[in-house]
DNA sequence: AACTCGTGGAT
DNA sequence: TATCCAAGAGT
């Protein structure tokens, strides 16, 4: 097909969304941020998200001199927080090392951590018209059935293809309006589920239509089981306050605050926080248990309430900085993990009815 | 190459 | 309800 670009582009004017918050600007900072936080989630998701991340940090600067508890803080719910802290990495990168102007080509925007080969190619061409190719996973679904193209996109050898079928089709003109049309037709049209194959500009010539494969184009994931996990969770609480840990860099939740986690081979629980935090806690009650489903695995959730008594001082943790008294009026702000703030919230407006 | 890394929408 | 996976990148 010599005209695909073309036709997509035609398309995307009188078809395509034109009012989505981060277009119409070329700021590549605020491109960059949108790019970053659509890695793997959906458009609804990620508005309020950006329009509340913008108003805090709406420049590279600001977000570069921010401690990176703040920017976790504003990512606390969208998940995948590594690409909190490489933004956060990125942002100083900027400042410090290229003197606060963003990266002009694709090729250097890549060398960003957080940014690959497909978001550089998409910040470049929004921002600077570069003519540079994307393959996120609208573009693998439209390429693999439009062309025909089998076999499971996350094995190299059909990713490579796929680059190179999309390096291939790219347009000289209107890099970035022919890429933004690319994402459009596969997130509002050629839908995983039901395509809308009658307006579909290509429809005529699909492989996947005229064979009748729609349903099996792309070719889908290979199946795993997903292992289950168990956790308990010590909700310490001393008056107004909830003790919360920071949890290591890198790892499920890295860098946000969390519940501490109960050891399992922990039998008694009083004894394990008065050994390990130096708190005299009353009796332990168990709280309403609930499960949180990952990608790869499904936790069940214990929260253990302990109150800790009076002579439990917060000053105690001075030593360790890890730990921290968080006031339960301002968990809301805080950067912690989905499952921990329905935890917090449940505590904080108790209803015996709800679930 | 295979695994890790979150959360919620869609069916 | 169970399953898949979304504007992927890092290791």
């Amino acid at each position: 097909m010599r005209d695909f670009a073309d036709r997509l582009i035609a398309w995307q004017r009188h078809h395509g969304r034109h009012d989505l918050p981060w277009q119409g600007t070329r700021d590549p900072y605020r491109i960059w941020l949108s790019e970053i936080m659509l890695q793997q989630t959906q458009v609804d998701t990620v508005i309020p998200y950006y329009q509340r991340f913008l108003a805090h940090f709406p420049d590279v600067a600001s977000l570069a001199a921010a401690p990176v508890e703040d920017v976790m803080a504003l990512w606390s719910g969208l998940g995948y927080y590594a690409r909190a802290r490489n933004l956060h990495r990125a942002a100083r990168t900027i400042i410090e090392a290229h003197g606060g102007a963003f990266p002009r080509s694709a090729a250097e925007i890549a060398g960003l951590p957080g940014i690959g080969r497909s978001t550089a190619a998409a910040i470049a061409a929004f921002a600077y018209g570069e003519r540079a190719a994307i393959l996120d996973g609208n573009v693998k679904r439209v390429l693999c059935r439009v062309f025909g193209v089998d076999g499971f996109t996350g094995e190299k050898a059909v990713e490579s293809r796929l680059w190179a079928l999309a390096e291939s089709l790219l347009p000289e003109r209107e890099v970035g309006r022919y890429i933004q049309a690319q994402m459009d037709l596969g997130a509002t049209l050629c839908t995983r589920g039901k395509p809308a194959c009658a307006r579909c500009p290509f429809s005529e010539d699909c492989v996947a239509r005229r064979e009748n494969r729609i349903a099996e184009l792309p070719t889908p994931r290979p199946k795993k089981v997903v292992p289950r996990r168990q956790a308990r969770f010590a909700v310490i609480t001393r008056e107004d306050r909830v003790l919360l840990e920071r949890r290591p860099p890198t790892g499920i939740w890295g860098g946000l605050l969390a519940l501490p986690e109960i050891p399992d081979e922990v039998a008694d629980v009083g004894a394990w926080t008065a050994e390990r935090f130096g708190l005299a806690c009353a009796a332990p009650q168990l709280l309403a248990p609930l499960t949180h489903a990952f990608t790869h695995f499904v936790l069940d959730i214990e929260p253990i309430r302990l109150h800790a008594t009076a002579n439990a001082a917060p000053h105690t943790l001075a030593d360790e900085p890890t730990l921290l008294w968080q006031p339960l009026a301002s968990a809301g702000d805080a950067a912690l993990p989905t499952p921990v703030r329905r935890i917090l919230d449940a505590l904080q407006t108790p209803d015996l009815f709800s679930d």
